[in-house]
RNA sequence: GGAGAGGUGGCAGAGCGGUCGAAUGCGGCGGUCUUGAAAACCGCAGAGGGUGCAAGCCUUCCCUGGGUUCGAAUCCCAGCCUCUCCGCCA
């Protein structure tokens, strides 16, 4: 936490104009600053008090054995000297315990500024840097070419949303899974469910086999220790769901299970980089969200997300976040679905993140970009939180390490733009030829 | 859930309430020796904070949080975790 202090102090101006730019609060800086002022007052004082009664008691003991009696007059004496600066020193230690409250407070409020090459502003400032792929209509011809080419009073059909075509398939169960659970909690079933398990499984395959990550299958709930190193508190604190009795927060993605596996570790410099890959089932409440997306599965409380993570060297964390944004755009490039990368804007970007840019894929039949990656570089602000280290020397001084996260991929939405894209006019769905093992079949089609 | 044992540095493992940030072994780093390596020998080596240009000095940390004491790794209380046995159970 003091090195985040150390930087305050020296960068003051930046990270209050990196507040500012992400639309937060700049005061909590200077504030921050004042009660580290007043900490470090107290902390030489106590400091100095401490010295003397060490000196104090260790002449006690010295005295002792020399041959002195322990109850005697002569230590008692220096008894005295002892107890008085104890008890200056427990004032002492009182006043630093809640100014570093204060100050621990403060800091975890104050947000990553952002890298000072991405956009200020909101929704509207994101950049659309890369697009690839068809970005199929609505409405297409029966037969013939898509898009201009087309006659204008041929036969044509007409997509339908992603809930239209999965009721006629009977993949989804929408209506008993908000009978069992409550809305937002999606019930998968027959090819459905199975499609679920082929995507999770050719996620981690290509991520394992292909791209070098090792496989972590995570616990669902986190402490609140771990939610506190990733950022999730205080900041997003009321999106989880939270077990009271036990104290313990389901997960809203694996990075917060998955960075935590390393808190207050040092990792030797050549163990670096460290690439993980996990899946693990998401649960988020979606405060503030009511009456969006409510139709389908674009927005729900529990889903499904291989999430990638990240521990880098400083120096090379710029670059991994290039390639572990392009490991999720190769996913959607084979299962064919036309995607965009945006890089967000400073207001769209998480209090924690430097870098960000999500993926979004089209999704045809309700004719909108959803997006189903967000892949950030955190830079050094989550492994302060967590105290993640790496020696750049042998038996150097440890520094802290970049962490990085991206989904690779989140499914509902993968599912939504699968079925959408690939539906056909009679209701059937083809399966992208990288599933097809996974499935076992070339098309969904009605079960009879 | 019940009963017992235990949590010390990268690992293993000592540690009469004062001289313990902590023996020893392994591992690590540097060196001697060697053509090179191994072995042997010598030496260095924890983390955070404060202060200082720096060398350094001061301070905290022996699971966590309280307490007793002039002084706690060592004593007391609570919690967490691990192991063994019993019970229950996918």
């Amino acid at each position: 936490m003091s090195v985040g202090l150390q930087r305050l102090r020296d960068d003051a101006p930046a990270i209050r104009q990196g507040a500012i730019d992400k639309g937060e609060d700049p005061s909590i800086v200077d504030a921050a600053l004042a009660a580290d002022v007043r900490r470090r007052e107290l902390l030489a004082e106590g400091d100095r008090l401490k010295a003397e009664r060490n000196t104090a008691s260790k002449s006690i003991g010295e005295a002792i054995r020399a041959g002195a009696d322990a109850n005697g007059p002569e230590t008692a004496a220096l008894k005295a000297r002892s107890t008085e600066a104890g008890e200056r020193i427990a004032a002492i230690d009182a006043e630093l315990a809640t100014v570093e409250a204060t100050v621990d407070d403060l800091l975890l409020r104050i947000p990553n500024p952002a890298d000072l090459d991405v956009p200020i502003g909101g929704e509207e400032a994101n950049v659309t840097i890369r697009e690839w792929g068809a970005q199929l209509p609505r409405i297409q011809p029966l037969s013939g070419e898509v898009g201009a080419d087309a006659l204008p009073d041929a036969p044509s059909w007409e997509r339908r949303a992603h809930w239209d075509v999965a009721a006629g398939l009977g993949i989804f169960d929408l209506e008993r899974g908000a009978k069992i659970a409550g809305s937002g909690f999606p019930v998968y079933r027959g090819l459905g469910s199975a499609l679920q398990r082929a995507l999770i499984s050719w996620f981690l395959d290509v991520h394992t086999r292909e791209n070098g990550f090792t496989e972590i299958w995570p616990p669902a709930v986190v402490n609140a220790a771990s939610a506190r190193g990733t950022g999730q508190i205080p900041d997003k604190e009321d999106q989880m769901y939270v077990v009271g009795r036990d104290d313990l927060y389901l997960v809203p993605t694996a990075e917060v299970p998955v960075t935590n596996l390393h808190r207050d570790e040092i990792f030797e410099a050549t163990e670096l980089p460290v690439r993980y890959a996990a899946y693990s089932p998401c649960f988020r409440r979606e405060a503030g969200a009511a009456g969006k997306d409510t139709r389908g599965i674009l927005r729900v409380h529990q889903f499904d997300k291989v999430e990638m993570v990240l521990f880098e060297r400083p120096e090379a964390s710029a670059a991994a976040l290039e390639w572990m944004t392009g490991r999720a755009e190769d996913l959607l490039q084979r299962l064919g679905l036309a995607y965009r990368v945006l890089l967000m804007a400073t207001r769209e970007m998480g209090f924690t993140q430097g870098r960000k840019y999500d993926i979004e894929v089209w999704a045809p039949g309700v004719e909108r970009w959803l997006e189903v990656s967000s892949c950030s570089n955190f830079r050094d602000y989550q492994a302060r939180r967590m105290a993640v280290r790496y020696r750049p020397e042998p038996g150097g001084r440890p520094e802290l390490v970049h962490t990085l996260n991206g989904s690779g991929l989140a499914l509902p939405r993968v599912v939504a733009a699968i079925i959408e894209t690939f539906q056909n006019p009679d209701g059937s769905v083809v399966v992208p030829d990288v599933l097809q093992p996974y499935l076992g079949r070339a098309e969904l089609r009605p079960p009879g």
